[in-house]
DNA sequence: TTGAAAGCGATACCAT
DNA sequence: ATGGTATCGCTTTCAA
């Protein structure tokens, strides 16, 4: 077993709090004692029992991040950002994946009211329209911050893109890329940011002219199902010649249910997506996107988490907090035939 | 504050003891006493203190994952593959980046030995040549398990791939492709499944004829100056007609480096390359991989590392669990010049 | 500047 | 079947 303060002690001829004190550089320590404590602590690789000290504190040093998926190009980047916070405060992350799956996320909720993390940041999944066990969290005190997929109706802070804007301005740009029918693809209904998105699209739809329909489509969590979904569509009668959608996966759907019907993208039909892909400006043809600054929203979802953590009891803290998406126009919205120069952008 | 047992075992009438063994299940317990426990804590939403309980019982039911990175989709899937296992073995799951920074692995291996977790999954970074630190983290007895990048000598569980085999058989694919002159990227020459793969790369280039050079070039950590090195090895005076990636972004650096100068892969130069991108058939042109079943590879470490932690003494474990990659031809090392059909295979 | 001792919350041994 | 109590390892108040 690991060496632990009381044995530190007895090796030392000291007590426990003398050593402990040493150890947290109290200033009521002489110099001569952190000396000898520090040697014989690195002499003998002392790890403190974080259990025990958490206990003792009521501090756990560690964080929640609870997101629906992680094979996913956004959710990877901002916990770049998060975990770069979270390390240079010190804090450790423990990692829950809710797999879209609402039973999960409650069953996660329910279990974080231990006190086994300081807070916790979130991004719900797609079936969350019941809040129930997200209130209950919220009410224990626990911060609490949402990231991307936020819920609205608790009052805690949220850090989000302009999903609205570019929801329109995303249908805008298909709309201006000479399409006449436009489809928008989704996988919920239900969350914030997806009704955000759906209303820049309807808006934009209502507004150009041409524009007398809306399709909305709603696919599943399955690339396979959705791929058929798409196929579908695209063999309706009245199929659509642009396609937005509002999340990466789908648009990779998109293409390989292109490919199966040998739909020429850019051509017959064209695709812009939300999307952190590193291959988007490498595909054939290269994929217009709104790319999210995951990595700057992670950072700064981590950086207000740790800020209410911080926080003196009547201090306050921003409530929402906005940051902004780029619309990036590539060959699968370009208005002529994808030629065979390269795509050099980014 | 949260509820606790005292306060349960106050308002019940009932002794800490008894409260405690009812919500175990304890059969000491009278249903009678056990059903009043456990409505009462289901009422007041009482969470037993995960920390008072790891530190009586020496158990945090927690592991560490420590990764060089996590926006790549070998880990991502490995981390799905994990995450599965721990959740149902009611585990929890700390993640820690190492960003291929050796000092970052040896910090976090230091801290790990405090006991807060009952073992650890780990891939060591690109730089880690020295193992000191692992080997005093072994000997601490936590339970070990490498994955993918392990560390060969260390005694402990290793899941890897036939790394040696696929090396030899994508060199294999571009010789037989056409390729006269095949260079080997790679991002250390330190790590063990580099060392294998390039092995296979160079027994392959001694025994095919035609191949009298090796090109072997190691680049760095960043996706910017692998971008410029690929393109000076590209503007070589004898430039390589076959590349052979090692690491899926070094791949995806050849084709931005490949699309700046002009050279159509596949015609030109031809790649492939370890990958677990999801659009890899979708690239212009489609990337030939070597893929890792990395779900799996997580699945099955994660497995083992489970089965350590709940040990008896004396049992024994597999300790070099090797699945293998498939080698997927495509568009990028095809011998007739990429033509427009679309690419189908998943 | 240092030490003694209480206590964080749950568990488990020893009683009854 | 239930209760009393020591204990896990550390922090912190109070005393010296």
């Amino acid at each position: 077993m690991a060496v632990n303060l009381k044995q530190l002690a007895a090796e030392l001829q000291l007590s426990t709090s003398t050593v402990s004190r040493a150890l947290h550089d109290s200033h009521e320590i002489s110099e001569e004692t952190k000396k000898r404590v520090r040697a014989l602590a690195e002499k003998l690789g002392y790890q403190p029992n974080p259990y025990a000290s958490s206990l003792r504190k009521h501090r756990s040093k560690t964080i929640a991040l609870v997101i629906p998926e992680i094979d996913n190009n956004f959710f990877t980047l901002a916990i770049n950002g998060i975990e770069d916070i979270a390390q240079t405060k010190g804090y450790h992350v423990l990692i829950y994946l809710t797999h879209e799956d609402l039973q999960k996320e409650i069953a996660i909720s329910t279990h974080l009211k231990s006190g086994r993390v300081d807070g916790i940041l979130m991004s719900v999944t797609s079936e969350t329209s019941n809040i129930d066990h997200l209130e209950s969290l919220y009410k224990t005190g626990i911060p609490l911050v949402f990231f991307d997929r936020v819920c609205e109706s608790i009052p805690t802070a949220k850090i989000s893109t302009n999903d609205y804007e570019s929801g329109y301005n995303a249908t805008k740009h298909l709309f201006e890329a000479g399409c006449k029918r436009i489809a928008y693809l989704q996988i919920s209904e239900t969350l914030s940011i997806s009704k955000k998105r759906l209303q820049g699209y309807k808006d934009a739809v209502s507004e150009f002219e041409g524009f007398t329909e809306e399709m909305i489509v709603t696919c599943s969590n399955s690339d396979e199902l959705n791929v058929e979904t798409i196929k579908k569509l695209m063999q309706h009668d009245n199929p659509p010649d642009g396609i937005f959608a509002s999340i990466e996966k789908l648009a990779v759907s998109c293409y390989y249910a292109c490919n199966f019907l040998n739909i020429v993208i850019s051509d017959q039909l064209k695709i812009i997506s939300f999307s952190n892909l590193s291959t988007a400006p490498l595909l054939a043809p290269s994929l217009s996107t709104i790319t999210q600054p995951a990595f700057e929203m992670g950072k700064k979802a981590a950086e207000i988490l740790f800020d209410i953590i911080e926080l003196k009891p009547n201090d306050d803290f921003e409530k929402n907090i906005i940051l902004k998406s780029t619309l990036v126009g590539r060959k699968s919205t370009a208005t002529k035939k994808p030629d065979v120069s390269p795509a050099n952008s980014y």
